[in-house]
DNA sequence: CAGACATCGCATGCAG
DNA sequence: CTGCATGCGG
DNA sequence: GTCTG
């Protein structure tokens, strides 16, 4: 037996660092990747840009961490000249409440429509500032009647005042309807919808030559997932009516309960934010007795739990999606032949009990809302995201000690920001 | 009018 | 192996 | 795209 001799991975020949900023263990590798992508990073309360790092930090998995050398090195970027001012702007609008102000919806419509175009054509900045601007629309408390008048208010410039004139003259826009809507563009719009596949790699398959979804699926670089999912590319895509989303965390809620009652599970994302219906379920499972340092019971136990949805017939197919997430295709068993439920993706993952609130919320979203919040914590000092909640010192900018969350409303309190019911998070949407 | 705006951790691929 | 670039996701 | 200095 060749017991000795085990293929070298990666992982093995690493060295890992202590990541200043969020306490977050990455290798070396990594953390050097994001001193050169991310030259500069902004403190709270100071414009002071700096990185350090432990270049000698290493891990062993039984061991624990142990320090072989302690060189802090930092790097230092541009100095931030402005000073950071708590923007008022942001603070009304994580409170106020974001009622749904359909007066300018002919507007903000056209304008979303505009934002999407620009994500697909990769230019981040044009679509953030699409939605800067629909947000501001939508505060607006009257019918905007000419471009003039939204020229106005924040966040609108003289484009988008021409544009806002053209739609209440036409209903649309030449930028909207000037897009064609060709098969090219059509395949483009169904490949970003299979994992992995973004707006890059679907245009070098365009560029490849690929014509229809029957071609490309023979291609051999596609993963079992991915190949899965193209093959049912229609029957996934449809929307899940809520009623249905309940009966697949009813299912999955049951089950869990039968094996311990305190368990704890959510179904995030659209549906608890309310919608009527959503493209998947986004479920988050956690457990008293999952702790944070024995993360391989947890995966052992998703993996197993996995499986026994499998079994049962509930869950057709599934897909890792790293250790202690999956994409799980799912049917409700139908009592009628003729008439069996769709596949339906439900995306599971399981996380230790003091990550559970802080993964609930940043799953809860929406993606507009959550990324507010996450600004609005580093202006109040915290470091904020799915696995730490933790104050950040001012002068060092270093990472405090993570505060205990036992609730989602326990963030909220920490952060002194009014607790927001997820109904009320629909930002970027409706 | 130029430059800022920026989740970030991770996988992967390339060149040397 | 290291250094570097870049795409993706939620 | 808009905003800032």
């Amino acid at each position: 037996m060749l017991t000795t001799i085990r293929p070298l991975t990666r992982q093995n020949t690493n060295t890992y660092c202590q990541h200043y900023l969020n306490n977050s263990i990455l290798t070396a590798r990594t953390l050097i990747q994001q001193v050169t992508r991310f030259s500069y990073i902004y403190f709270p309360g100071r414009g002071i840009a700096s990185f350090y790092w432990h270049p000698k930090l290493k891990i062993n998995k039984n061991e624990g961490i142990t320090v072989t050398e302690t060189t802090t090195q930092s790097f230092r970027g541009p100095v931030d000249k402005k000073n950071v001012t708590v923007d008022n702007e942001i603070d009304k609008n994580i409170t106020a409440k974001f009622g749904p102000n359909s007066l300018n919806k002919n507007i903000t419509d056209v304008l979303k429509e505009l934002a999407k175009q620009e994500r697909a054509a990769g230019d981040f900045f044009r679509e953030r500032a699409y939605h800067a601007a629909i947000k501001s629309i939508k505060a607006y408390p009257k019918k905007i009647e000419s471009g003039k008048e939204a020229r106005e208010l924040k966040f609108i410039g003289p484009s988008i005042e021409m544009k806002i004139d053209e739609i209440l003259k036409t209903g649309t826009c030449s930028y909207v309807t000037g897009y064609p809507d060709s098969a090219e563009r059509k395949l483009f719009n169904v490949l970003t919808k299979i994992p992995r596949i973004g707006r890059i790699n679907a245009l070098k398959y365009l560029n490849k030559g690929y014509k229809t979804l029957e071609e490309f699926i023979d291609d051999s670089d596609l993963q079992p997932d991915q190949k899965y999912i193209i093959k049912h590319i229609n029957e996934l895509g449809e929307k899940i009516p809520r009623l249905e989303m309940n009966i697949l965390r009813e299912y999955i809620f049951r089950m869990l309960k039968n094996l311990d009652h305190r368990y704890l599970i959510e179904a995030c994302g659209r549906f608890r934010r309310g919608e009527k219906c959503s493209e998947s379920l986004n479920i988050v499972i956690s457990h008293p007795e999952f702790k944070e340092d024995a993360t391989e019971n947890i995966d052992d136990f998703l993996k197993k739990f996995i499986n026994d949805l499998k079994i049962q017939g509930f869950c057709t197919e599934y897909f890792p999606k790293g250790p202690s997430k999956y994409l799980a295709i799912c049917r409700i068993p139908s009592k009628d032949a003729a008439n069996p439920y769709l596949r339906r993706k439900i995306e599971l993952r399981a996380v230790p009990y003091k990550n559970y609130w802080l993964t609930v919320l940043a799953n809860t979203g929406d993606e507009v809302f959550y990324k507010s919040l996450q600004e609005k914590s580093l202006e109040k000092g915290f470091r904020l995201n799915d696995t730490i909640l933790a104050p950040i010192d001012p002068n060092s900018g270093m990472v405090g000690e993570p505060l205990i969350v036992n609730s989602e409303d326990d963030i909220f309190k920490i952060l002194n920001i009014k607790y927001l019911a997820p109904e009320t998070r629909d930002w970027k949407s409706s």
